[in-house]
DNA sequence: TTGTAAGCGTTATCAC
DNA sequence: GTGATAACGCTTACAA
């Protein structure tokens, strides 16, 4: 592997002038350059990013911890986040942990070698105690004391989700999240349980109106049929169901079906998330939509502004209700 | 933040020591080195590993290049291989190509700046000329002249489908595949060309089986029910049916089902890949199972075995029938 | 406009 | 056992 002292050896200058050419940096004589510029073409040199690193401190890769890609939310999520950073000049590293929580702070310590320049996190373990407040750390759907987040306008898709249920005639209505949205009993509290709140905002305006509410443990935001016809148990007794997201409403819908009812006619359903296009079963699930895209955007817009950017700075995104077949 | 230096003169060593401890290299008399841990635990000392790189010219990481992670197979994929390159040291760095040659190129040449120890590959374009051969690649799921592959028994899952197609008495069969896996007309030929060989394999012992096949634009892996409608046009006159996905199965147990057939009585459903509890739409689809955990440790075990290995090595995984409700 | 040289923080090769 | 010191390949003052 040819080095900058080859090329400037081979051109006949210094290794500062190769520098300030590879760097359009400084003034360099355009004849000068195009010598450069040929050697370094003539012998195909590239420049070592570690070296480059070294001097400068940067690596350039931003990493990113979150559960499991599984969850169709999350692979979208990963997707969107990697094509704004390669966008921005950033690589992408990524950790599944598993909610691991070893696992996520192995990771974190990589911002303390630099090995990587900024760390993403979407967690609902209780980690705040190991965040030092000089890591450059950008939060997904949660809230930590000292670092700004992104997160989707969790409240207004709450509320969305009431309002569209109501206008369609809904008497009596089920709410079916997992811990982390719950918001009461857990430490750790995500922005996610505002879809809750939301939801039960609208409802306060309107007391002839039924709610019942199911809260499970979340493992990995997953639910199997079985799982859930257990939750639910006998008590069928519901027209409109508001889902923490679209695997969620997939599934309830798979339930109600195999229960003999017809989704929208006897029981209306609303999911979170706009990805049930991929998971749909036959009908297409209305929703309220996050902004994947934007969501991503928003993470890399705080990386690259983090030095100026107030510490409990976030981004929030807006949601909007997408309407499908189920409600 | 406090580095080698550091130590050695708080401890009134050398940074030689210091270096000797730290990599357990070298004899070190057991007072120094505990005096040096010690110093090291005091001032919280973390080695950079950017100068570690440099000095050792490795950066354990490895690039993941895919088309995207949206695709469930894929997604699995990614988990299984982050857990694989993390339980041996390695990080991970995720490109999602969306099948885009120049961004895969880009992630290619961090091979020779350093930024990456090894490349693993997934891709359907047509790169053979880009690679050079001292580039460490290991690709997935189709052959590159001179680099090491892994790959699942793609010849034996297109039997092992035949074959339950025909036990379960199905005598029409329709084998539904992308590009990809044709084996014909594309420049670029995947392992997955297999399935269909290995499917046709089967059949050439039984002449009394109808055979009809359709072959669509790989795009994005996915297929949506309007348009798999429109690649099957008017011809619903068959009785099983092999695709080449799960995700395809799944589409295809939605049109039939759309189209007034009982899945698995009036048509046999089989897929492929074995990820189909996430989208099965009521029923357990009938497939045959890549073993992606196995596929995951593979790719790893080439990349640790890289330098000792014959160029054209590659390690065939096992696959399995996986009996659901759709065949 | 250009070159020299001092870092960046390690590892590894020598002597001692 | 241990400590200088030379790499590793680059960026960036500072001189010239």
């Amino acid at each position: 592997m040819p080095t900058i002292k080859d090329v400037a050896s081979l051109a006949g200058v210094g290794i500062a002038t190769v520098s300030r050419v590879l760097n359009n940096s400084g003034y360099v004589k355009s004849e000068t350059r195009k010598r450069i510029l040929q050697v370094i073409d003539d012998i195909g040199y590239v420049p070592n990013e570690i070296a480059r690193n070294l001097s400068s401190k940067k690596s350039h890769i931003v990493a990113f911890v979150l559960p499991h890609t599984r969850h169709i939310f999350f692979s979208e999520l990963l997707f969107h986040v990697e094509e704004a950073l390669f966008k921005h000049g950033y690589k992408m590293m990524v950790c599944n942990s598993s909610e691991n929580i070893e696992k996520e702070l192995s990771y974190l310590e990589m911002l303390g070698n630099n090995k990587v320049d900024a760390v993403i996190l979407l967690t609902n373990n209780d980690i705040a105690e190991f965040l030092k407040p000089n890591m450059k750390i950008i939060s997904f759907d949660r809230r930590f004391d000292g670092y700004p987040f992104v997160a989707s306008d969790n409240f207004k898709g709450g509320q969305l989700a009431a309002q569209r249920l109501i206008n369609q005639g809904c008497k009596k209505l089920l709410y079916i999240g997992d811990d982390s949205a719950q918001g009461s009993v857990s430490k750790v509290i995500t922005e996610v349980s505002k879809r809750r709140q939301g939801f039960r905002d609208v409802l306060k305006k309107h007391p002839e109106i039924k709610l019942k509410e199911i809260v499970y443990p979340l493992r990995d935001y997953i639910l199997k049929k079985e799982e859930l016809m257990d939750l639910i148990g006998n008590d069928y007794n519901f027209d409109g169901v508001f889902a923490i997201s679209d695997s969620i409403a997939n599934t309830m819908i798979k339930v109600l079906t195999q229960k003999g009812k017809k989704v929208p006619n006897d029981v209306k359903v609303i999911g979170f998330d706009g990805v049930a296009h991929s998971l749909n079963n036959g009908i297409e699930i209305t929703t309220i939509k996050q902004n994947i895209k934007r969501l991503g955007e928003a993470l890399v817009e705080l990386i690259q502004r983090y030095d100026e950017i107030r510490k409990d700075e976030h981004i929030m995104v807006d949601v909007e209700l997408l309407i499908g077949d189920s409600a």
